[in-house]
DNA sequence: ATATCGATTATCT
DNA sequence: GATAATCGATATG
């Protein structure tokens, strides 16, 4: 029997960045575009909270660049960072209380044509739409998952991904996660150490260099 | 395999 | 004017 497919719904988002980080890993991310859907699977997400966190955008207080992480549960920060890439977050915690969660890597799991278009990679073939070292160049990462779902900040900023109608939304499949591993953050200086890095472990589309063990069969 | 570096711009000091 | 929740290219062992 296959399992229903729900949309995750506001009181998910409800609740510490921690924990939405957490119950995120496994979850489908999903994109509508006019030709295709757009989906994978969330293997990695960063948790960022609120004015307390050094690294957070929260830290300074409401801008109008942040003013999203303040609002209500379940809406997209999308940020622009390095004047190259988009980042998105999912906004946590009831309205006027900062917090949100970094989207950061995705397993391809429907329209690997399409995204991998979108970030410029070439498919020679199907035998390439099984290869783990050419479906990680797909969205290992928050701006190549950006790239990939063609999010940007202009068109997805403050997008509630709750609604049943959203072109941007989570869906549960009642995917089981087997193990997490909980690391520092990435790519940041201040309040390095703590651990708020959520991945799924051996899932090898999580972003940086991967394990010298896990290798391809040479073809 | 690891290290370093340049790109390129919104945002904040 | 400096910085940044990154990426891809290049260099070197």
């Amino acid at each position: 029997m296959p399992a229903s497919l729900m949309v995750l719904k506001p009181s998910f988002f409800n609740r510490d960045p921690r924990r939405v980080a957490r119950a995120l890993l496994g979850k489908l991310l999903v994109r509508k575009t006019r030709r295709a859907i757009l989906a994978g699977r969330i293997v990695e997400t960063e948790a960022y909270l609120g004015e307390n966190d050094d690294a957070a955008h929260a830290v300074a207080g409401k801008t109008a660049r942040n003013a999203v992480l303040f609002g209500p549960p379940g809406f997209a920060y999308v940020y622009f960072i390095y004047g190259n890439h988009y980042c998105l977050n999912v906004s946590c915690l009831p309205d006027g209380i900062a917090g949100g969660v970094l989207f950061r890597a995705l397993e391809p799991v429907t329209g690997i044509e399409e995204m991998a278009e979108a970030r410029g990679i070439e498919i020679n073939g199907p035998d390439d739409l099984k290869r783990i070292s050419v479906l990680r160049q797909i969205a290992s990462g928050p701006g190549r998952m950006c790239e990939a779902l063609g999010v940007t900040r202009e068109r997805d900023n403050d997008k509630n991904f709750t609604g049943l109608r959203s072109d941007l939304r989570i869906l549960d499949d009642h995917y089981r996660v087997r193990r997490v591993i909980i690391t520092p953050r990435i790519g940041i200086a201040k309040a390095a150490g703590y651990l708020l890095r959520y991945v799924i472990a051996e899932n090898p589309f999580v972003s940086g260099p991967r394990m010298p063990h896990v290798r391809e069969a040479a073809s």
